[in-house]
DNA sequence: ACCTGAACACCGTTCAAGT
DNA sequence: ACCTGAACACCGTTCAAGT
């Protein structure tokens, strides 16, 4: 049972990847599978469930799919996560849609809650603050990552993002004074590369803070 | 028309806010305006920019909505604008299934991204980092906004956060460590002050690397 | 135990027709 | 210029029936 279950999983994740979410239909991947929709029900209990399915085939397998070695040094934990995890959505952008609307309970989510948290332990955080930062610093990747594969950065012509800050009354302040930043291009890995850089920066001075408060 | 189309917005968006984003179709607002769906056409142009005119109803006035002063501080105003967004999101959590997807572009949103731009200048912020940082920023304002309303921190019950870290092959490392503090409840209030004022010190942080280096 | 087929109550959108 | 009504090609899911 749990071999067509594989199967059927394999079949929706292939659909989406191919023609996208919204071509994911219990019609659609039944017929990918080689049978009627009904036939689905009794393996993946509804669309919502197979959603899920598919999103811990891609997402949940994050930990597993970070090539970090066992022992390694907090800092390439946490950047090797991140990579991953941008690498992840870039390849199934479809899992952008759904990241941020179900809980990371299955399994492989928890395992990489876990190796957050024995990251930012190393790296000093006190007990009490590591569940907050480890919200803080999956939610920054995550967003960052889906609001790249999702478009919300609008980054298609980087004119376009500098002359949208000219309305009816004029060019708006802060866009005026950035005018020639604007006008360039945007490295997107550097830009990650450097967000990463902060949020290691953010680690280390909680750390501290711990060290002094307590 | 512009009379016409304020007004299925506004029914739009009543009905999200009463049923649920799944329950607005264009029979359903058509029936609320009184009219046939077909005649929504000409004045919301498609299914998808009514969603896009719910959204610029909604967070995209947002920097009209901050109740901040004119001339106040540059944390007063991200302060303000923090709040006022994740107080959107608690009031509309069907928007938080559309922001991400949807680059900012209406009139609204440049008018909040000039806001933050500006506090950011006004904080020291070197020009170069001023648009990553703006990124950086409201992608982990409304990441946190949108994780909470669509439940991604499964914050339903704490004891399952505790028990979860528990896998067949015994209790992971990082959980295990932190089974005190997991067992307790979240004030969620608290935590996004905290990670506003994690916010305000890496801008602080960037400000001075940038006084520094030039 | 597992799958099928017909049916129900929905979708967004096109198109020809009405006033 | 604006709206209607019928129709098309879809949805997820229930239920009774088949083997």
């Amino acid at each position: 049972m749990t071999l067509r279950r594989d199967g059927i999983l394999d079949a929706a994740v292939a659909l989406a990847d191919e023609r996208g979410l919204d071509a994911v239909s219990m019609r659609t991947v039944a017929e990918r599978v080689g049978v009627t929709p009904m036939a689905l029900y009794p393996h993946v209990g509804s669309k919502a469930a197979l959603l899920d399915g598919m999103l811990d085939r891609t997402v949940g397998q994050l930990s597993g799919a970070a090539p970090t070695p066992a022992g390694a040094p907090w800092r390439q934990v946490m950047r090797g996560l991140g990579y991953a995890a941008r690498a992840m959505v870039t390849a199934h952008p479809w899992a952008a849609e759904l990241v941020f609307s179900r809980p990371a309970l299955t399994e492989g989510s928890v395992r990489t809650v876990d190796l957050i948290y024995r990251s930012l332990l190393d790296a000093g955080v006190p007990e009490r603050e590591v569940p907050r930062l480890e919200r803080l610093v999956s939610t920054m990747v995550i967003g960052f990552a889906v609001s790249e594969a999702l478009g919300r950065f609008g980054y298609e012509d980087h004119s376009v993002r500098a002359s949208r800050g000219v309305l009816a009354d004029g060019p708006l302040p802060g866009f005026g004074r950035l005018a020639g930043v604007l006008g360039e291009p945007v490295d997107w890995d550097a830009e990650f590369n450097a967000d990463l850089d902060d949020l290691e920066l953010l680690v280390e001075a909680v750390a501290r803070r711990g060290l002094l408060g307590d």
